[in-house]
This record gives structure tokens, sequence and C-alpha cells, in this order.
DNA sequence: CTCCGCTGTTTCGCGGGCCGAAATGGCACC
DNA sequence: GGTGCCATTTCGGCCCGCGAAACAGCGGAG
């Protein structure tokens, strides 16, 4: 009963978002459009100026006017303001793609991620993405931070749940030792038994000054980049520490309402 | 010889994101389109997910996930990335919309505002849309605050248009007396012989540690709220002059690479 | 050079999907 | 009950989007 032309309109557009640069082939295959209706769909976008055509790159990628699609969305929490800019300062230095995530019912959702400004990654941008508690680094960084009762309600829920990714739930001991030593170090990384193998992801927790846990935030690296496992985590893992210190003390301030600021005006230059 | 469909979908999902809360007799006087056409694209719109229709309320509004259309792409300047938290927070406590323009040839151009934030303000969003340099308050917060060469070359550039807001730039003691002002102050409005009146708009200058100016910060409100255009002045102006530095501050510390807070590691707790 | 396999793009005639005037139903106010 | 104005549904016609097929432009292999 709806329109089919907006439909795969739409599709095409989140699509071009998870890629910096989309062949028509790569978009035939996630899309699974003939190649003709792609092509026009791409024109309808381009002469509309939400996409362009890089003849040299030889593909299609979102132009800025994307922006005015969602301009009049942002109901992010305050820990995801406080916190892209951080983001986005690691990924120009160190290159590999950082990300946000917030806790929703018994996973974790991306609420931000550097994807596009990361040139080396090819990773897609997973904003809106769920990620599993357990497996994941950014769920563990969260949960192992968690106070005692608020986790254990989440196990309860896990343990409910068929996803195997879910499955160590199962085992109480385990787990809690697991997240134990996330607690000791600081910081968590990816399962080594979930996809995708070839990458991994440390993230730690960004914790109010009140010491609550609200949001993780993650790294993800190419194995292959490093020699070991562990020159990736000495490199990274302060950086991502002191961030979170960093959006910690923003988010403070920010919330404080600019109280002190405001007062101490007497304070300023004369501009 | 593009996709009709697309295009007049396209064009009401940025509508949507115009206002909080928008009917379908409002989407019809804005695109021209007949109710029955805008009643199908909203509803291809719900099932996709962007648009949720809001019976409470009798309107249609974008939802969360429209930032999927655009989540590919953040080529924000730094500038803005660090100023976004700020002006969210001022929205928070004040209510008023607030947003940052960037230069732009011989305008600004709006590249953040928080009127979706702003649950009073039926402004529109204003997002992508250019402002006259002379007459709106955030072009003439940059402009004062430009070197005097720099500066030059944009009056000079205004003097060959033929926009009536750019008359000014032809009356150059009255211009250079206004920016001299401006300067002093430290502030700008907007000039009150420009649309909308019912309105006004108080703007600082963003400035780097060094000194020039990258951005303009500016607060909209109604006339009416206030006994008198000073009253707001001396309530706004210091929030947003400390708002202004507190984006310096952010800015040069990210810019900077995070060096120091790398080093620093040693002095953080155990998390 | 020619063939091949792969791109992205254009053509074009068919058919069904979008279109919008008109009708319907719903709500508020007089 | 009447009168607006609203959002939504109906429905027949016509147009416009559709996609198989053809075309064009690469680069590499034979």
């Amino acid at each position: 009963m709806s329109i089919r032309a907006i439909e795969r309109a739409m599709n095409v557009l989140q699509e071009l978002n998870l890629q910096p640069i989309n062949t028509i082939a790569q978009l035939h295959a996630r899309t699974k459009l003939p190649k003709p209706t792609l092509v026009r769909i791409l024109r309808t976008l381009e002469e509309a100026g939400y996409v362009e055509n890089d003849t040299r790159q030889g593909g299609y990628h979102v132009s800025a006017l994307v922006t005015s699609l969602s301009s009049g969305f942002h109901k992010d929490p305050l820990v995801v303001e406080a916190g892209r800019a951080w983001a986005i300062a690691i990924t120009r230095k160190h290159k590999w793609p950082v990300a946000i995530a917030l806790p929703d019912y018994d996973g974790m959702i991306i609420r931000f991620s550097t994807v596009p400004d990361s040139l080396i990654s090819p990773f897609h941008s997973t904003v809106n993405r769920r990620l599993c508690m357990l497996t994941r680094g950014m769920g563990l960084a969260y949960l192992a931070f968690l106070d005692v009762e608020d986790r254990d309600v989440i196990i309860g829920i896990l343990q409910k749940s068929e996803d195997p990714e879910n499955a160590l739930s199962h085992h109480r001991d385990e787990l809690l030792r697991l997240l134990k030593q996330v607690r000791e170090n600081g910081y968590a990384t990816r399962s080594s038994v979930v996809e995708p193998r070839n990458s991994n992801t440390i993230a730690v927790p960004i914790l109010a000054k009140s010491g609550r846990v609200l949001a993780s935030l993650g790294l993800t690296y190419f194995k292959s980049a490093f020699d070991s496992e562990q020159d990736a985590r000495e490199r990274y893992v302060p950086i991502l520490k002191s961030a979170a210190i960093a959006i910690s003390e923003d988010l403070s301030r920010l919330s404080s309402s600019m109280a002190i600021d405001v007062n101490s005006t007497e304070l300023l230059p004369a501009f």
C-alpha cells in the first residue's frame, strides 16, 4: 500500500551511509535492486543534492545535504554530545574508528561512530547497531562497571535469551570472573569467538562523576596492523581511558548548567 | 528524467525536519503537494520507520531512524563538534534555541542548531541556511572580529551584491562604526529592519586560541518574552561569551591531539 | 588485435503503480 | 443541525517507473 519507489530510495540512501564510497555493483549486491533502477534512483538523489557521483573513485557517496534529512532530530543523550568531539579527535590522530554505545535493555546500541571519518576503515558505519552485552567489548565495559544489583537483573534477562552470543550468562562463575577482570583492567575487548575475526575492539566505560556507568567508548582496529594484541592495548587503552575521563568532566560541567561560567564573567577578556 | 515520487518524498522529509510537529495541512501548504499524495508518502516513510504519526498531537514528526540517513556523513569542522554540546546545554537551561554558524564566502551558514531541542521554539530548524553578513547578528559577530585585511575583502564582495540586505556595505563609515561597536561590546544583534521582527538574535564570536575568529554562536528569542532588548542582552550575553570561551578551550585541547592527556595516564584512577 | 568478463549507463515498450479530484468520515465550534 | 476544516479513503485513468536487453568503456589474458 505504500510507494515502492520511495522505499527503495530510502534503502539505497541508508546503504550509501554505510560506506565512504559505493559502486553500483556493491549496491546491487546489497539491495538486490536491478542496476538500471539503482542508476535512476541515484540520479534522482544526485539531482536533489543528497548524493555525489565521484567519477574519480568510481562510485557514489552521500553529500553534506543528507544532514538536512535528520537535522530536526537530535535527542542524543548528553553523554553522546559530550563524547563525540573526543571520539572524532581520537580518530583524527590515530585513524581507527571510535564509537560510543549506550545500554538498551539487554544489549548496547551504538549511538555515535567515527567510521566515516576513518579513511583507513572499511568498516560499516554502525550507528544504531545493537551489540551483545557479553561478547562485545563495549557491552562488557558497561556491564562490568554496573552496580551489582542492576547487573544481576541484566544477567537474569540474558539467561532467558536463546542467542548463542549470550551463552556465557549460563556460566555465572566464569562470567563474574571475566567482569572482575574487566573492572581491574579498566577496559574490555571483544570476545575472540565472535565475528569479525580480523578486527578487535577495545572499550572503556564512561562514568558519571557519581561513579555510575553511563556508556562505553570503543576503538576498533585490524589485528593485522599490530604485532600482538598486547601492542594495541598498550597503545590505545590509556588514550581511551583519558578520553573517557575528559568526557566525564565535560559532562559534569555541561549538566551543572554553566552556573560557574556565568558568574565568572568578570574574568573574561573584553572580546 | 528522475523519479518524481522520490523527489517528493525527500522534500517532505526535509520539511518534516523543520518543525517538531507537522500537520498534513502545513505540509500541503509548504510542499504544494496534494494531500492524498502527502498521506501516501507519509505512510511509506512511517512504515519504513523514519516518521511517526503522533495522533495525540495530530501530526507527523521524524523519528530516531532518520539519523541513519546521514550517519555516514560527519565532516563538520571541529569547532562545530566542540560547540554542539555547549549549545545544547544552553538550550536545556534557558530554553531558547542556539546555533553555530560558519563563514561561507560573503555570508554565514548555520551548521548546527538546537531548534529541535527547544520546546518553546516555533522557529524552523535552520541548519544549512544562509545568513547575510551585515544584517544578521551571527554575521556581524564574525565580521567584526575578522582581521582588517580579510574584512575588507568581504566588504568589497558585498558591495557588488544587489541584495538589499547588503546595502550597508555602500556606507563604509557607518559600517565600520557598527563593527567597532560590536567589537567593543563583544556581541552583535540582528538588525531591526530585517525579518522576522518578532524575534531577535544575540551572537558572539568563537575565537581560536590564536585570536582568529572561527565561527559565531547565536541565541534567538522572542522579543515579547522580555520587557526590553536590554533585559535580554544582560541576561544572555555573559552566557554566550563564557560558552564561546569554553568552546575555544575545548577546541584547543581537542586539536592538540590529546598529547597531554596520554602522558598523564598515571594520574588516572584504576577505573 | 581480439576476445572476454567485468564494469556503469542508456534504450524502449509494456504494464501496473502512482496520481489526485472527489467523496468520506471525524472533530470542534457556532 | 449546520458549517467549516481536518485527515484519510476511494477509484478509474493515465502516466511513469520498470527492468530485460543492448550498449559502451574499461583492463587483463590469450
